[in-house]
DNA sequence: ATCGTATATCGCCAATATACGATTTTAGAT
DNA sequence: ATCTAAAATCGTATATTGGCGATATACGAT
């Protein structure tokens, strides 16, 4: 990319595609479902159930927490992560209602009616 | 990446994340938009729409088809890209139904269930 | 066969993402 | 204050992605 082009599309559009990215990787998405599966845990439990190292772990869960699909809950110097599922849900509603697809329920916060708006 | 770690996970949470991949970009986001308006578009016709070369919407055409979200017809020399809305929405199930919240649809193909499988 | 138009592919470079050892930060325990 | 454990950040190596000019391919028309 000699330039980067990120500035040559809307606000809503950017936010839909970093969305979208931090789901982008095998990695992310065993951390998701790992949490799904626990209800909640901590880096450390999750770098024990995967096969990468602790600062790799704690970098994808730095994305997955920039684009709000996770709670973060610090107990000490353990912090507790669990999914937002409002997040995903949403993300998920804002390409199925503008596609017409009819069967996801009304969005419940704001990021989703900008992501909506994107496409 | 010293080494590519995909191999170290499950085959569907690999699509998962590949089918994420193909919306982590602005510019597919925007083609998938102008395609849901248009109902069907050509590659020209979508170059003519964005801020980006022939090749490069091409490239983007490539990444979109290559998880199955188009449907592609060719018209001569002509090629008519839309969407797969089908897909589109078998993969926002994925993460609904398995997230336990509720609100879609069961899913309409084989690969919708490989990718609920992933998480 | 040649031309014109539409699309895909190649080749190269810039930018970003991924991985992890080493280090720092944070917080509870002693 | 010191020790220990957990998590985040830094630095750096490598891999992947994005962008596009040049080129190749596909196809209808002449």
């Amino acid at each position: 990319m000699t330039t980067s082009k990120k500035d040559l599309f809307s606000a809503a559009q950017v936010a839909l595609a970093e969305f979208a990215g931090a789901l982008a990787h095998p990695a992310r998405i065993a951390i998701i479902g790992f949490l799904q599966s626990r209800g909640e845990a901590s880096c450390g439990e999750i770098v024990a159930a995967l096969p990468l190292a602790q600062p790799t772990v704690s970098q994808h869960l730095q994305s997955l927490n920039r684009v709000g699909l996770l709670h973060v809950r610090p107990e000490g110097a353990r912090v507790s992560y669990s999914i937002n599922c409002e997040a995903l849900r949403d993300f998920c509603h804002s390409f199925q209602c503008t596609l017409g697809t009819g069967d996801a329920a009304e969005p419940a916060n704001r990021s989703a009616q900008a992501m909506a708006e994107a496409i």
